[in-house]
DNA sequence: ATGAGGCGATAGGAATTTTCTATCGACCGG
DNA sequence: CCGGTCGATAGAAAATTCCTATCGCCTCAT
């Protein structure tokens, strides 16, 4: 039984049956004599299919639903009771987006300091991919962004605010200015995320309400990439300031604050919002609810240092 | 996995690998080497045996906590899909104490008349037991007191306000008075329910403050017993107005309004506090939420009537 | 003390279920 | 029309589950 609900999981991640037969780690025949299985138990079609796989029937969505809530919480118990034998051990799956990875380690390092049996995966992912990650229990937790868009059946914890800065080396132009507007930065060869990135999205409106014209001389997504532009001098990038000052500043390279609006995005840790979570997820959610207000005073102190 | 809950689901109910085992319709090696097979999966052992079932470990609590929550909501997923194919069916089971057991019909009839193809178990409990069911998953629904005592992880629903009568004959003593207080009804011979049901502990407190002696002449489990011997006109009873009405008064039989003071306890749905519930269990939700304001409103009639 | 009876664990074989390999038929794109 | 992909099917092999029979331990009554 509840290895068949793992298969409908997979098969709802891959929608590919080879694909997620191969994800559970049995053949094509084996999932699909399983989900027919299921079926049988339902008394109901649960996929639809017609030599290809075509989706999920609405009862198949609502087995889904339910397969999602019953597995996790299986996994949630295995996990508990080895916390209480072994303390906190396993491997924590976390997904954030570009503009946050540089501040993850501030979560996870001291999070492996009270924990140090506990292993880390982290994805750079969009912030659609972390809440869907999150949703088909991929993830243990995201980071990304919270307070604008509905986030679906998750709870967010707000970990610091956003704040961009243009980066460019001192002898461009702009290079010598102690703030810019978003305005001014049209003008400037970017390079930015692509735009299925959400912090591109958000500095394309900025760029756009500001009357300048949203077209990067180059986009990537991968930050580094960016950053090694901008290293050269000959290229300029619009990036958090959290970031660009983990990036590390030279003296050739400077952040400067961004006005006209000042935009502040807040980025929060997302994890599901099923109760009890599981004790690795747990005391992330500890961790971030200490670390926030360290980072929200990091960035007023910053904010500040700036402006004066 | 699942059938191995449902084994320590079913050995917590019964503490007797035997008796579990027959619970599960299984030998009594199949679900030892059930129980041995999750206590291997789970690393710990879960069972303190020495000859005899001595008991869970603190890791076989919180599993036997965890195993209830999935396994009711694998049953609920498929109660939910068999509504979706086949409107509301099954069997829905309830347990309500002795003095609710005749307004139980206000329920399932309207419900039935809803859901022609659910059936019903109604078994007769003290609230102890009710409560005890319902976290056991032995029962969908109960009706009992509520508002009273704390009830653990159950949502209530409010269902109607119990007073009570003085049960006697007409030419007994006390038999022609319009009202009587708890002092006078301590003075005749008196058949209450035994003890461990709340209904009679509530009415010894009731006797006590009143200064009258709690003794009854004859206490049985069984509200029909009672009312036969009320009904010989040699002995009297204290029930329910809803109750006493229903077992029907004859010119006979009189059911005094008792005051000093006007006792009232409200009796209502109790249903687990899971999101969400069972089709069939919403639906009793749903019709309970239509009933209580009609019984709220004939109890107001009734006691106005009794009193003019 | 000692024997009977109840309880849960263990052993070993039967039965069922699961899973695999191999192959088929349908569909899709060129 | 042909090659390739996808999911279903068939049949054999493997694994597991489950049962019967029995054991060892403990308790309680004689």
């Amino acid at each position: 039984m509840m290895d068949k609900l793992e298969f409908i999981l997979a098969l709802a991640q891959e929608r590919h049956f080879g694909r997620a037969a191969d994800v559970c780690g049995v053949t094509q025949p084996t999932l699909s004599a399983g989900v027919k299985q299921l079926e049988g138990q339902m008394g109901v079609l649960l996929v639809n299919r017609g030599s290809r796989f075509q989706g999920f029937t609405p009862e198949g969505e609502r087995v889904l639903d339910w397969a999602r809530r019953i597995v996790g919480d299986t996994r949630t118990m295995r996990q508990e009771i080895n916390a209480l034998r072994h303390g906190l051990a396993g491997r924590l799956r976390i997904a954030a987006i570009p503009t946050a990875l540089a501040m993850v380690a501030a979560l996870t390092t001291p999070y492996r300091e009270r924990h140090p049996n506990v292993q880390f995966t982290i994805l750079s992912r969009t912030s659609i991919q972390v809440l869907d990650l999150l949703e088909n229990l991929e993830i243990d937790a995201g980071i990304t962004y919270v307070g604008n868009e509905p986030l679906g059946r998750v709870n967010a914890i707000p970990l610091y605010r956003e704040r961009y800065r243009l980066l460019t080396a001192a002898d461009a132009p702009l290079g010598n200015r102690g703030r810019v507007t978003w305005k001014e930065i049209a003008q400037v060869p970017l390079c930015l995320l692509t735009p299925d990135m959400q912090n591109r999205r958000i500095i394309d409106r900025l760029l756009q309400s500001a009357g300048g014209d949203a077209r990067p001389t180059l986009e990537s997504d991968s930050m580094i990439l960016l950053f090694s532009h901008v290293r050269t001098g000959r290229w300029a990038s619009v990036m958090p300031a959290k970031l660009a000052e983990t990036l590390g500043l030279t003296d050739t390279i400077r952040a400067i604050p961004i006005v006209e609006p000042e935009a502040v995005q807040t980025i929060g840790l997302v994890v599901p919002s099923r109760e009890p979570t599981t004790p690795l997820t747990a005391a992330l959610v500890d961790e971030a609810k200490r670390l926030a207000p360290l980072l929200d005073e990091d960035t007023d102190t910053d904010r500040r240092g700036q402006r004066g």
